[in-house]
DNA sequence: CTGTTAGCGCTTTCAG
DNA sequence: CTGAAAGCGCTAACAG
């Protein structure tokens, strides 16, 4: 029978406790210049001790606007739009918070970007959030050389320096690696052989989706023929189909551990290895879909590319307005199995611009 | 480029390009008496016309408090546990927001919920959450012949006639259904025989779920043997054990579809069964965890207990406050297929009191 | 470094 | 049925 809830205590309270002003109360617990470190703290004290708790609505209702802007690079990917589609839900959440933001689009290569970020550092902009581009490392390394001044970045499995960055969003590569391995396992004796096909084994999601793969692999006591790479490049996967399978034409299955990895799949189908050879893919969008309902593709980890925007928005609202900390500064998605039976839902999903996934 | 955020457009605005107050905009918007049809439909229209959008944060801010409650039974169950953090989690976002949440727990019969429920109706509660008691049929009955004056009711996984709920929150049972079979045909080759272990089929859920399952048992190829209620008794459960593999000694795969399962499981282990069928469970909790680390059970599926809690209040509170409207008068959460790979995501889960799904 | 004051957008008495 | 006015809790100038 306990209330939830406590008659609300404000800042007016702790000012009249110690006999000042709400507005250095208010400085105080905001962090602000301008307050005598011995009040600060005797203000600290009380705040707690009285079980002080800020109003956010009241805040937001009264606070100048926080500026955030989301960085997606041309020629966006099914994957860019989900998370695109994350944060346009969580500034739908957020809307009555007073934060603005501003969707651009940019050139796909890491100087477009470290110019735009500039940019909006100079236009007082308050947070970006950073949806990867190519060649990331460079970005990260410009990123070093640059004056941001306040400006916080929030990276959606983006790489960049810790103290880069707020935080990072982005989905256990891990135990998507580990799922993936002991799906195959099951759809496979002991001895079988397997491969793994990636994009670009340089971000590091890929190479913990890697690792977690080839420990499951072993337990699973599969035999691993390899890793090819195709650096998300159609035509280099369309070659690379033809070689993995000269290469190991008694192959019994693979895991599509990137989500471009349509035209590999196409390739395979040509050449007759559909229903020979057990697959196991990443995301879930429209043409995954098909290759699972036709059989192809038995399970697909699905990544959640829209709570990675959505949750990233979030926090960062969180760490500007809240002063949230982030201790953990990689914030990991549970990848989620999709087979046949539960693929609806994830249809659904991907057409429902309103669905409710809760994150709230 | 799009700015997300135009200038805010206020009632008071709507109240200058209709001449008249403020406070009559908001009584029309609010829905509340006293305000002639006519000035209403202007009121609405301009609205709609300028574009308005209400801010919650405003409005929170001087509105009254919101009542609500949530009425647990005795004898918690894992999964109520889980619903109820999931509420509290709820109430914990929705701090701002003028709610109040009591959790209370009651006899677990109908008769008790009817006159707790009554009580709460009389006292002049908002809305209340209801978590299945034993005997729902009879609850909804007596539902029927009383008079609750405004009070929403919110139900999960609880059978409520429709009229007398504003909505359901719960697993969609037909996918779960349907993943186990999914998950046992690959486990199994086709012909191979299979039965279902449920608590109580006179419930909604229940049904479903066993529906999707011989559905996909069938497309699976499986022989399906039968179905078997213990209806959540530990002492049945022990004795059915029994009785299954007497009748069926070759059996090869078994779906738990209900959460109440240990004493199946250890029975099915003192007799030997252990790793000669194959076991898919349902939901995670502490001694589900342990069977599928030792391998007893391939996999269990994960129906969200915690953010049903969460769904159900958030939509409450959005029924109640912001006068959302339900079409869908059943919410369906997306059961997760939880292996021993992905396990550990899912014990860290029921630890983490702050863990953060999102739902948001 | 601190206090005063004017709102933010809305709901709710209290008077008509 | 409608309007005036007093806040809800907080922030942001503006003065000290």
């Amino acid at each position: 029978m306990e209330e939830m809830r406590s008659t609300k205590l404000t800042i007016y309270d702790i000012a009249q406790e110690l006999g000042i002003s709400i507005a250095t109360v208010s400085r105080a617990l905001n962090g602000k210049e301008d307050v005598s470190e011995k009040t600060r703290e005797r203000i600290f004290e009380t705040a707690k001790r009285m079980g002080y708790k800020a109003s956010k609505t009241a805040a937001s209702l009264s606070r100048k606007e926080k500026k955030f802007a989301a960085i997606f690079p041309e020629l966006i990917h099914d994957y860019d739009n989900e998370v695109r589609r994350g944060i346009e839900k969580a500034v739908q959440e957020l809307q009555d918070y007073h934060v603005s933001v501003e969707m651009m689009t940019i050139k796909n290569n890491p100087e477009a970007f470290i110019e735009e970020i500039q940019t909006l550092a100079n236009k007082e902009y308050d947070g970006i959030l950073l949806i990867p581009c190519v060649g990331e490392a460079k970005l990260a390394e410009y990123l070093r050389q640059r004056d941001l001044g306040k400006l916080a970045i929030a990276a959606i499995t983006t790489e960049l320096a810790k103290d880069m960055r707020i935080f990072m969003v982005q989905s256990n590569g891990r135990v998507a690696g580990r799922m993936a391995g002991e799906l195959l396992g099951t759809l496979l004796n002991p001895g079988k052989k397997v491969a793994l096909v990636t994009g670009q084994m340089t971000s590091q999601v890929h190479q913990k989706t890697a690792e977690g793969f080839l420990e499951e692999i072993k337990v699973q006591k599969l035999d691993f023929v390899g890793t090819y790479e195709h650096y998300d490049q159609p035509s280099k996967a369309y070659i690379m189909a033809e070689r993995l399978l000269k290469e190991h034409p008694d192959l019994d299955g693979i895991y599509l551990a990137t989500a471009n990895s349509v035209t590999f799949c196409n390739r395979l189908v040509e050449m007759g290895y559909a229903g020979k050879i057990k697959l196991v893919a990443s995301d879930v969008f429209p043409k995954m879909i098909e290759f699972i309902k036709s059989g192809l593709v038995f399970a697909t980890i699905f990544q959640n590319p829209f709570n990675q925007g959505r949750l990233a928005t979030r926090y960062l609202f969180e760490y500007l307005v809240e002063g949230r900390e982030f201790e953990e500064d990689e914030v990991l998605l549970e990848p989620q199995i999709v087979l046949k039976s539960n693929l609806e839902l994830y249809e659904k999903k991907l057409l429902d611009v309103m669905s409710e996934d809760i994150l709230f």
